[in-house]
DNA sequence: TTGTGGTATGGGCAAATACTCACACAACGG
DNA sequence: CCGTTGTGTGAGTATTTGCCCATACCACAA
């Protein structure tokens, strides 16, 4: 016989157990002695109920809908770790919910006793993320900065983030003391020689867990808004198919790293690798999109904290 | 609202933990590793989402026997509809299944796209009943109770449910700021003559389906236990051969209004017509045979939700 | 009758889960 | 300011559950 065949009276009983389990709140104990067999019969009868798919679990909660996308995501585009927040209709906000998820994945993190080495991006995003860590001491694990800390008038890149978080959890810091963006490919590499910086790189290379943002190259783009590249500069990486930058460097639509432009002198550490390190990215909303699903297709990242309205339209698309 | 009140960020968190241990199936362990909360927690956290309320257990499974009792019960009594749940044969709760199952009749009618009228009595089951009801929003019904929802001693009476419906729901409601009897029937009158009540009598008999709970006039009557009627009235509702009370007023073995005594200055509307509304009792266990064999005989109602026990007597009888 | 293959049963045990308790800490009220 | 009260936490412990396995049972064929 090839099919299981399970007899109705069987399943009746199957279907008896099961609502004297889950709706009456039995143990199998009681189950068994009210329905008069013993408790591993009963046992069985409970898991068959299940098995057959009689018992259904509904959550009546908005997060559920939440955990299921995530469950998608991490299939779909096999990602080793995703989470969606609800997203809130009327806000605008490109930080609301996804920045307190991210800092409490990154806690999860800190927890660990073993050390780890904690890459951290730039970006509004990651900004707030940190705003809302609550201090914790982990002198055990460093933290180093995948981007470069100075704006281009000379000052600290206000959305560079390493101090804040160094300065949140107590753990030895890295910070990369260096423009975003050199002003030629021959700057980047003497930079990049510099006794104090290679040994961040290096550690960069290491990192155990990175979280970045994702950084859109619209009118809008933080890169530009920032004064980090001109509009020119902007116009041309759209022109090359850009569609998004993570910590620096620009990608066109499959994730590609484009060729050339200002991506030849950008002075950030390379996203750490995929195989070795749990690389995050905290992105959410319409104009990350393109962002998002070009970091996706291009396995630039392994893990997502995103919001739900931009986790259907991934799973759409 | 006297309820125990837990924070949104909580629920949200034990939605988090019930989806984890009943959709992933997780055991609580692994649910704290990836929580970053201790087993204790975890269990807490999935405890609380079933306490909640926000774990749903649906059993697919038609058990063959409640059907026919179901069945038989509509033949024989002439009812519309009958659900039968199993019986816990050890359980004493007067609610438990039947409950559930009402919850599940109500949603059925309240997913109707086109406006209905909901009319809602009063008593424990309903008010069990109500609180598994799913949230769910029906802006396009209305909800109307059948009984006033003050107590003698002037506060709301416990077991009204209207308002906690319509917070469910969040359809229009219409309660009747009355006492559940009035202390004369000219008060009655004077009551009923009001602007305020007009309204929701001359809805309530416009309704397209009722739910109500049928009370015992034992010792335990809930009219007495809740101090609705004294005991002197309860042994006269007795002595006059009253067997039972639907929306407070009561009814002889053959579903007869008594003439006078309480009667004639209860405040509830009147049970929607059989003819244009299904009116569904909620009922199960010996106390209340007597009483739902009344509404049967009387044809107070034309449908019924009971347990298999209850099914079983009643057929018997 | 006996052997054989398949299936159901209950004992036993480790894992998982629920519960109780004591304590920490914050909010509250004198 | 200090007790009081309520709430949340972790530790420890009892209970419950899941699962393996030896055994009993049954149908059927030799």
């Amino acid at each position: 016989m090839s099919k299981p065949e399970v007899t109705t009276t069987r399943l009746d009983d199957a279907a008896r157990a099961g609502w004297l389990y889950y709706v009456a709140g039995n143990t199998q104990d009681e189950i068994a002695a009210k329905l008069g067999i013993s408790r591993q019969s009963a046992q069985r009868m409970v898991s068959l109920a299940v098995s057959e798919g009689l018992v259904k679990v509904r959550l009546d909660h908005p997060i559920a809908r939440c955990l299921d996308l995530a469950e998608q995501l991490k299939q779909r585009f096999g990602l080793k770790m995703a989470e969606v927040v609800p997203t809130d209709p009327g806000s605008t906000s490109t930080t609301l919910g996804v920045a307190d998820a991210a800092a409490a994945e990154m806690t999860r993190w800190l927890k660990s006793e073993t050390p780890i080495v904690l890459g951290i991006g730039t970006g509004r995003t990651l900004k707030a993320a940190i705003e809302l860590l609550s201090p914790i001491e982990c002198p055990q694990h460093k933290v180093v900065s995948l981007t470069g800390n100075i704006a281009p008038d000379g000052s600290a890149a206000f959305y560079n983030v390493i101090f804040n978080i160094a300065d949140k959890i107590k753990a030895r810091s890295f910070p990369m003391p260096l423009p975003v963006i050199a002003s030629s490919p021959e700057e980047r590499e003497l930079l990049h020689s510099q006794a104090m910086i290679r040994p961040v790189l290096e550690l960069s290379a290491q990192a155990t867990v990175a979280f970045v943002g994702i950084g859109d190259l619209s009118e809008e783009a933080p890169l530009f808004i920032d004064g980090f590249i001109s509009r020119e500069e902007l116009l041309a990486l759209r022109q090359a198919g850009g569609v998004c930058e993570i910590v620096g460097r620009a990608f066109d639509r499959n994730g590609v790293p484009l060729k050339g432009l200002t991506n030849d002198r950008v002075a950030s550490a390379h996203i750490p690798s995929r195989d070795t390190a749990m690389v995050i990215a905290i992105a959410k909303g319409p104009k990350k999109l393109p962002g998002i699903e070009a970091a996706l297709k291009g396995s630039l990242i392994n893990g997502l904290i995103t919001d739900e309205a931009t986790a259907e339209t991934l799973l759409a698309g």
